[in-house]
DNA sequence: ACAGCCATGTAACTTGTTACATGATTTT
DNA sequence: AAAATCATGTAACAAGTTACATGGCTGT
């Protein structure tokens, strides 16, 4: 929902049409993300499918105009609003893979550890290049930047903490004992019938 | 894709029906984000279109068995000998959040951040909570639980480690000139018009 | 004239996700 | 008999993403 609400708010501060939304957009995350054109459009269609946005003039140059509707400065406030909250909805997919590849037989996973952590630590060190090289420019632009550059340095650290401690743990279990089998047990539904593995 | 190519790695170990595939994912990424059934459903019907499963047998108690393809295969082995890319792709709705936020006019961002710290370290402590409860409960489960609450452990960390960077940084910014207009900018396209604000 | 950016849009598609219908079987 | 669980599926939708078509304007 963030490119969605994102917009959102930018309009909420005054009309745009589509193509400034997107260096708008641009602009205020850093230039991070960048945003392919064509989701702009089909995004204010929805937001005006919702009632968040309608059609405003179309000026001298025949850029068209968006702007806000009173409930989409509500949605905005809402948003701005309320925190963010991570701990339920959020799948990683790196923490899916890595617990998975410990369950399954024949995978090494000390090996996907270590190539992970390279991968990990290239663009850690890459994102450290990225945020001292642009030596304060003075554009309000460079403060964006930094945010969501730290952002994504503190995210890349937490990254490599984890698969040292998931090593760590991973070396407590001598045996592969992790090898899941498929689930032998069918309790309901008849007997205890073992599938036959084909 | 975690959820899709999750349930494919399964099925490398060995034929499953779909309500097993439930189970197997919960088993083996510690019961951490409970998927819903129909979700399964589908996404078989989308792996064999893509050619990675097909039907296998129906078994006496009518389980209607999947098997994952020589593609599937191939798929499987691809994924896990992948890392995980993340510093272009991801898009953080925190970081996105917080760096626009910071660039709207009327937004107390300050506020925002502690409100954010708040909800971030209720769900930091319950995460502390949780890994410290099943006390080696010796299910083989237990590994792979705890690997995720790791996982999500570090993210929490690096979430509050991100807040006070963030706070900092805006801190040091002390008049409110991050707040950007709507670029007044029309380079191309004729004359450099402003554009009336309504 | 031509390349390249500005600008708007459309169509298709992906993964994820939910709500609902349906029935069998098991447990209480 | 009722409630819960097992099990399979369908239909619809949300948000993101891309590829493509189409022009106008600008700088070389």
């Amino acid at each position: 929902m963030s490119v969605r609400q994102g917009l959102l708010a930018i309009l909420n501060q005054g009309p745009c049409y589509g193509y400034q939304l997107r260096t708008e957009f641009d602009r205020r995350t850093g230039s991070t993300w960048p945003l392919n054109v064509g989701q702009i459009y089909n995004t204010l269609d929805r937001l005006e499918r919702d009632g968040l946005v309608s059609k405003a003039d179309i000026d001298e140059q025949g850029h068209v105009y968006w702007k806000i509707t009173d409930a989409g400065s509500v949605a905005v406030d809402n948003w701005l609003g309320d925190p963010v909250r991570r701990s339920g909805g959020t799948r990683d997919e790196l923490a899916i893979k890595l617990a998975l590849a410990a369950t399954l037989p024949g995978v090494d996973v000390m090996a996907l550890i270590e190539s992970q952590r390279q991968v990990s630590r290239t663009q850690f060190d890459e994102l450290l290049r990225t945020s001292h090289e642009g030596a304060t420019p003075d554009e309000p632009q460079a403060l964006t930047r930094s945010l969501v550059i730290d952002s994504m340095i503190c995210a890349a650290e937490a990254e490599l903490r984890w698969l040292d401690r998931a090593e760590q743990r991973l070396a407590q279990h001598p045996e592969r004992s992790m090898a899941f089998e498929l689930s032998d047990e069918r309790p309901k539904r008849g007997r205890p019938a073992r599938a036959t593995a084909h």
